[in-house]
RNA sequence: GGCUCGGUAGCAAAGUGGCUAUGCACCUGAUUGCAAAUCAGAGUACGUCGGUUCGACUCCGGCCCGAGCCUCCA
């Protein structure tokens, strides 16, 4: 039984879908006018292992996921300003850059990716509605607000009072709002920005609207999961509810989940701060799978630093995975294993993926110890190995070129395969002759070039350190 | 100021009122021409001060330290 830490009620719930046929889940995307730095990554990485375990609890074809893209806002317009480019030429740009950094990661792509500026109606019909019914109102200066004292219950998601809000406020102080804490449905377009036709005048969303009108629209009024980084609990998510609720008057999400941020130095991975690092420039350094498994080493509340040494602590374990499972060729057999009760255990407890991995650790060295003595067994083993892992989207490639890829720096330096196969077969002549010294030789010639060479009962293999 | 969440061995990271977490690193043994890998084994923990209990790292309280939200942010 699935148990979700739902941050609406923070308590640990089992999960119980609205439809077992249509398991429906709402992801915050990303706002396209940079490149995803690591933080983004555990949002992706973090609701893909969702994604993938909800379908393997209801069958693929049972759950909707759908994880929005925000592809008009302040921010970019700025940037397209800044680069003297169309929005839409930025937005694509960075839309293709995100794909090809999940697809790398192993991200599935969701159901749907919904875009803000695809649903311009959409978003003005729950506009009106929310000034019909009295939540929002039309300011003088062009704005449509939503009216916060009108949502009883406003602040339930993240914890907070109205006043403690207005007492703690460094909300600047706008003329056009009637209270500081109402925030924009509609901004009024200055000249020369985008904007669309509304009853309000020209115009574009604010941001919160989005995210209430597209899920909606894709997944009815009331779902099962909203998730999103931490810290759009306030107030985005806050404001989605009370968006949602007095639109539709129905009861919205069900569990919210909000992943911890990654840090730096003990601190906040920001833009603002400036001290983030891209997915792509990490990538130039380690194998996406590795970025996956340094995500999915820390439970996804938890706060994540990021370091060199923690990326290198993934690569050593992920190594000893891959390792177990080389030279197998994976059987399917009857598997119900205890340490995979263990693994399920360990996912139906709020994604304890941290301890789902230490089963698959389990599993490796079962697999070690009977690789001569029982292949049968191994080789189911390592099935069962790689069906757990897939459900965290680890262990997907093949061992060989796991263990073999090289991180091609940017001098192209390093030992091709072939020039590693040639030296290899020459140390094998040596070794033939007893010539210790001239095969330690090319071994440490090897090493230098950042290969290990090992010597087993099936004859030497390499990889790449 | 208000509101959250944490402090576990060298580094990460789970977890439980009494029973080996796990990974990386390190040490010992087996294996190997020597290595590497692998297997077997050892060691090093639960911020601090009190309380509850037969027994607490695990529950309760105080204190210290850290992170976050209350403005855009995944």
């Amino acid at each position: 039984m699935l148990k979700i830490h739902n941050n609406l009620t923070r308590q640990l719930e089992s999960f119980q879908p609205i439809d077992k046929k249509n398991v429906r889940m709402y992801v915050c995307g990303m706002t396209v006018y940079d490149f995803c730095h690591i933080g983004h990554a555990r949002v992706l990485v973090v609701f893909d292992v969702v994604y993938r375990y909800l379908c393997a609890i209801y069958g693929k074809e049972h759950v909707s996921y759908v994880r929005n893209v925000t592809d008009i806002d302040d921010k970019i317009i700025a940037r397209a300003n800044q680069n003297g480019e169309k929005i839409e030429q930025l937005t694509n740009r960075f839309i293709k850059a995100m794909h090809e950094d999940a697809d790398a990661m192993g991200v599935l792509r969701p159901n749907e990716e919904p875009r803000a500026t695809m649903h311009m109606q959409q978003i003005l019909d729950m506009i009106r509605t929310l000034v019909e019914k009295g939540y929002a109102y039309a300011a003088k200066n062009g704005d449509v607000y939503y009216d916060v004292s009108k949502f009883v219950g406003y602040g339930r998601l993240s914890g907070k009072q109205l006043d403690d809000l207005r007492a703690g406020s460094r909300v600047e102080v706008d003329e056009a709002k009637e209270d500081p804490l109402d925030f924009v449905l509609w901004k009024a377009a200055k000249p020369g920005e985008p904007s669309w036709e509304s009853p309000w005048g020209a115009g574009r969303p604010g941001w919160h609207i989005e995210c209430s009108a597209m899920s909606t629209h894709c997944l009815g009024t009331h779902f099962d999961i909203h998730g999103g980084g931490l810290d759009l609990q306030f107030p985005h998510h806050e404001n989605e509810i009370a968006q949602s609720c007095a639109a539709t008057g129905d009861d919205f999400v069900n569990v919210w989940m909000h992943n911890g941020f990654v840090r730096v130095d003990n601190e906040k991975m920001s833009k603002s701060l400036g001290n983030f690092f891209t997915i792509r420039e990490v990538l130039k350094k380690y194998a996406p799978e590795v970025i996956r498994y340094f995500i999915l080493s820390s439970h996804y509340r938890s706060p994540l630093n990021y370091s060199d040494q923690h990326l290198d602590n993934a690569k050593s374990a992920l190594t000893t995975l891959y390792t177990a499972l080389r030279g197998i060729i994976p059987s399917k057999a009857a598997a119900d294993s205890a340490t995979r009760t263990a693994f399920m255990a360990a996912m139906d407890d709020d994604f304890n993926t941290p301890l789902a991995i230490a089963q698959l650790f389990e599993i490796a060295r079962e697999v070690n110890r009977c690789r001569t003595t029982d292949t049968i067994k191994a080789a189911a083993l390592a099935s069962e190995l790689l069906e757990l892992g897939g459900m965290l989207g680890l262990l997907q490639q093949d061992a060989e070129s796991f263990l073999q890829a090289g991180v091609v720096d940017d001098n192209g330096a390093g030992l091709s395969n072939q020039a590693i196969d040639t030296l290899i077969q020459q140390r094998l002549q040596a070794r033939a002759n007893k010539d210790w010294a001239g095969s330690d030789r090319i071994r440490d010639q090897l090493k230098a070039a950042g290969v290990v060479i090992e010597d087993g009962p099936q004859g030497t293999t390499w990889r790449r350190q």
